[in-house]
DNA sequence: TTGCTTGCAAATGATTTGCACTGCT
DNA sequence: AGCAGTGCAAATCATTTGCAAGCAA
C-alpha cells in the first residue's frame, strides 16, 4: 500500500522508508521525531525528516502539529482509518479515538454546508480533544 | 475583561498588550506575528511575542499552530465565542466558523464518554476542516 | 553510468532570551 | 526609588538544505 502510494509518484520504496513506515505502524499512536529515531537508531535525522516529508507528500504519512516542540507523525488514514486525537496538555502525548459513525456523518453533513456558504471545499477535518491523560490527571 | 484577566494575575494592562488584544479583536480572524505587526507597526516584535505568550498564559488570548510557517493568534474563546476553524491548504488563511448547538453537544457528550473510557480528562477542544478557501477554489 | 538516496555538517527561520533602558506606581 | 515592561540584538532549536559519497536501475 505505502509501496504503491510511492511507485505511483515515482518514489521509490527505500529500506529507510520502509522503515519508518513499519515503525509508525508499530506505535499505535502518533510520535515524534526524536521518539521514532530512538526506536529506529540506525535511521539518520535529516533523511528521516526528508522522507516524511516526501512521505507526507505522497499520502502515506501525516504529520500533526501542535504547540508541543516536536511535531507527530502518524501513518496516513488511508492506510489506518478515520480517528482523531486525545493530547495531553501536560505531557504531551497524544492517543487516537475514533468516533461514532453517525457523529462523524453529521460532522460531514455539516462542513458541506460550508461549501456554499463560504466558498470553502473542505478536504478533510481534524477534532483534537485538549486535556489532562490518565497518567497527568492529578496535575492541577 | 482581558484588563481583569491580567489583573488577576498581577500582571499590567500595559498600552502594548491593550494595543494587541484591539487588534486581535478587530481582525474577524486568527492573524500571524508578521500581519499582526503590520497592523500595528509601532510594536516590537519581541515585546509582541512576548505580551502574546503572557496572555495566552492568562487565557486571553489563544494560540493557533498548523503546518504553516507563522502560528496564528486569536482572542480566547471566552473572551469571544465558542467556534472553530476553516484552514486554507493553498494560502493559509484561517476563518472562523460556529456549529450547530446540538451538534456541539453531541460532541461534547461523546468526549465525556472518554473520561471514563481512558482515564482522560477532556479540558476543550479544536476543531480543524481542511480545504480550499474560496480565493484558491479553482487550483488543483 | 545516471540519477535518486543518504548522512554529515552547515544553514534557515520562527520564536525566545539577555541586558540595559524606560516608565509606571 | 523600585520593579515590571520594552526593544534591540544575540541565542535557540526544530527542521531544512548543500554537498560528496553510496546504491539501485
Amino acid at each position: 500500500m505505502a509501496r504503491e502510494r510511492l511507485m505511483d509518484r515515482d518514489q521509490r520504496y527505500t529500506t529507510g522508508r520502509r522503515r519508518l513506515v513499519e515503525v509508525l505502524a508499530g506505535t499505535g499512536a502518533p510520535v515524534t521525531l526524536p521518539a521514532l529515531l530512538a526506536l529506529a537508531p540506525d535511521l539518520s535525522q535529516s533523511s528521516a525528516y526528508r522522507n516524511l516529508a516526501l512521505m507526507e507528500e505522497a499520502g502515506v504519512v501525516r504529520r500533526l502539529v501542535h504547540g508541543a516542540e516536536h511535531a507527530h507523525y502518524e501513518l496516513a488514514e488511508d492506510l489506518t482509518e478515520h480517528h482523531h486525537h486525545l493530547i495531553c496538555e501536560e505531557c504531551g502525548l497524544i492517543t487516537d479515538i475514533t468516533l461514532d459513525a453517525a457523529l462523524e456523518r453529521s460532522l460531514d453533513r455539516a462542513f458541506d454546508g460550508l461549501a456554499e456558504a463560504a466558498g470553502f471545499s473542505p478536504r478533510h477535518h481534524a477534532l483534537d480533544v485538549f486535556g489532562r491523560c490518565a497518567n497527568c490527571g492529578a496535575d492541577a
